[in-house]
RNA sequence: GGCGGCGUACCCAAGUGGCAAGGGAGAGGUCUGCAAAACCUUUAUCCAGCGGUUCGAAUCCGCUCGCCGCCUCCA
């Protein structure tokens, strides 16, 4: 496996710790506000890498955090006049909804950085011991220019940082670029009690208690969005590896940002669609393939059409896996077959698929070259499909395909429903005031229709459950519905 | 200002030295009572532009143009 390496700037083998182990952190969120589409890609990446890991065997321990004290929260906090736990339980709630909604499995830890202050002290006493931290005024703060490595992962030096500084020059600490570590409660704040008086922690510093007591000291992969790179796990690293005297992230991963209108989708600039806006019109499965279709280092441009043209992709499987489903059924027991080499061929597509899926993801986790096979299998099948094929040869072939299109996509977390369930939850989403029953009940009414060659009755029915976007499709002696994707 | 990234068909997108994956959209066709789905053909002699290296480049190097990101909280 090779894998994009923040750190080294190029792709590298990946060669784990300890063999067939896998440590993973990934920054979670902030728990102030309800999460936006940037934090579900960064959850959905992440997550889909871990499931590769476990797919090709590794064990993984998995690590993702919830900052729960941050200034963020403190200020909602007091906006809204409650406690800034209420407020981070509120928001870590919601998150969990939404990540569980999107299909991202939860980590195997995801601790809390409240839980962890002692852990955190500890560190900051090392750091001021070994002369890498200094307190002042109740505040501690990391000394950058004594961490002779500091900038090697955002790739840049203290003196490039200072120069296009856009630091507030702040009288207690001996550099601008200097970070804090703790910070002295203001009246009203929470606090913990610590060497230095009542405080809170830095921001960073959770993160390097609560990864090193969970994964170790040094550990495999570091994750999250391109946006923390600087300062987060510059920071992360350089008291990391200050307190411990040892390397602390072997491969460093960031994925991009989506953007709209080419623009970064952020906060800040207002150009955000909350997770749950977007799956109040689109089903999670389509979220998960539109951000699993562009590589994870690049950046995604989210539109509405975007969004249609996944659900237009996901629809083209589920269609496929009907006509497996139908071809199965209908195809009756027979050694004699399809022409020979017709199954011998499509036999040997089937073979490969897993292969060509592994090869992409290898090749730091090539999602998008990934689902690019799968569609090319699911034309041959079609194809073969088209070729009303018939024996028990062509039978097994098929249920085959369906195995090896269902496994490959349980990777992705996609393709793992039946198309009855994917059609039912699009009829949800869309709001089509008929149930499943009265679709069928329309479709008996057709039926009878066609079968007295009344075409008009037939096709009138046909453009009542059309206008209401559903679609008939005729099979030999049975008629399907679906909801119509445009 | 410093550092980094990107620019592939009508749209999205993979491809980092050897005849340009995949999806969507469009056009034509096969199939169908009509449809839909599916399949077939078709849409980049070419990968922002210019120059260079090479037997050979979208892929490497240089320059130009355009877009974006980080340098402040940020997934």
């Amino acid at each position: 496996m090779r894998i994009y390496n923040t750190l080294t700037g190029k792709k590298e083998e990946f060669v784990p710790i300890n063999p067939g182990k896998v440590g993973m952190y990934v920054c979670g969120i902030t728990a102030y506000d309800v999460c936006h589409l940037g934090h579900a890609r960064s959850a959905i990446v992440f997550d889909a890498i871990k499931r590769y890991f476990r797919y090709r065997g590794f064990e993984v321990k998995h690590v993702r955090n919830i900052t729960d004290i941050d200034d963020k929260i403190i200020a909602r906090a007091q906006k809204e006049n409650v406690t800034t736990e209420d407020i981070a339980k509120k928001y870590t709630d919601e998150y969990s909804i939404d990540m569980a909604r999107l299909g991202v499995s939860k980590a195997d830890v995801e601790p809390k950085a409240t839980e962890y202050i002692a852990g955190m002290i500890d560190v900051i006493n090392g750091l001021i011991a070994k002369g890498y931290a200094y307190s002042a005024n109740g505040d501690v703060y990391f000394r950058v220019s004594r961490f002779s490595e500091y900038g090697k992962l955002s790739k840049r030096t203290l003196d490039e940082m200072m120069a296009g500084a856009r630091v507030e020059v702040d009288e207690k600490k001996e550099n601008p670029m200097d970070f804090a570590l703790w910070k002295a409660s203001k009246p009203g704040e929470p606090w913990w009690e610590s060497p230095w008086g009542k405080g809170r922690p830095g921001w960073h510093i959770e993160c390097t208690a609560m990864s090193t007591k969970h994964l170790g000291e040094s550990f495999d992969i570091h994750g999250g969005g391109a946006d923390l790179i600087f300062p987060h796990h510059e920071n992360e690293i350089a008291q990391t590896e200050a307190f411990t005297g040892k390397p602390f992230v072997k491969y460093w991963l960031h994925n991009g940002f989506i953007t709209v209108d080419k623009e970064k989708m952020s906060k800040s600039l207002g150009n955000f669609f909350t997770i749950k806006e977007i799956l109040d019109k689109y089903d999670p499965e389509i979220v998960r393939y539109f951000l699993l279709s562009t590589h994870y280092r690049s950046p995604i441009e989210f539109s509405d059409a975007q969004l249609k043209e996944a659900e237009a992709a996901i629809d083209r499987y589920y269609t496929t896996v009907l006509r497996i489903e139908d071809a199965i059924q209908n195809t009756e027991h027979r050694a004699q077959s399809t022409e020979q080499k017709i199954t011998e061929d499509f036999g040997k597509l089937i073979s490969t698929l897993k292969e060509k899926f592994m090869d992409a993801m290898n090749d730091d986790f090539n999602t998008a070259l990934a689902l690019g096979h799968i569609f090319e299998l699911i034309r041959e099948t079609n194809k073969f499909l088209d070729s009303k094929p018939s024996g028990d040869k062509a039978k097994t072939l098929l249920a085959n395909v369906k195995e090896a299109l269902k496994e490959v996509g349980g990777v992705l977390n996609i393709f793992n429903r039946t198309p009855d369930e994917w059609y039912r939850s699009l009829m949800k989403i869309r709001n089509i005031g008929l149930s499943e029953q009265d679709i069928l009940n329309k479709i008996a009414q057709r039926q009878e229709a066609r079968q007295k060659k009344d075409w008009a009755l037939a096709d009138n029915v046909r453009k009542e459950l059309d206008a209401l976007g559903i679609i008939l499709e005729d099979k030999k002696d049975s008629t399907r519905w679906k909801v119509r994707i445009s």
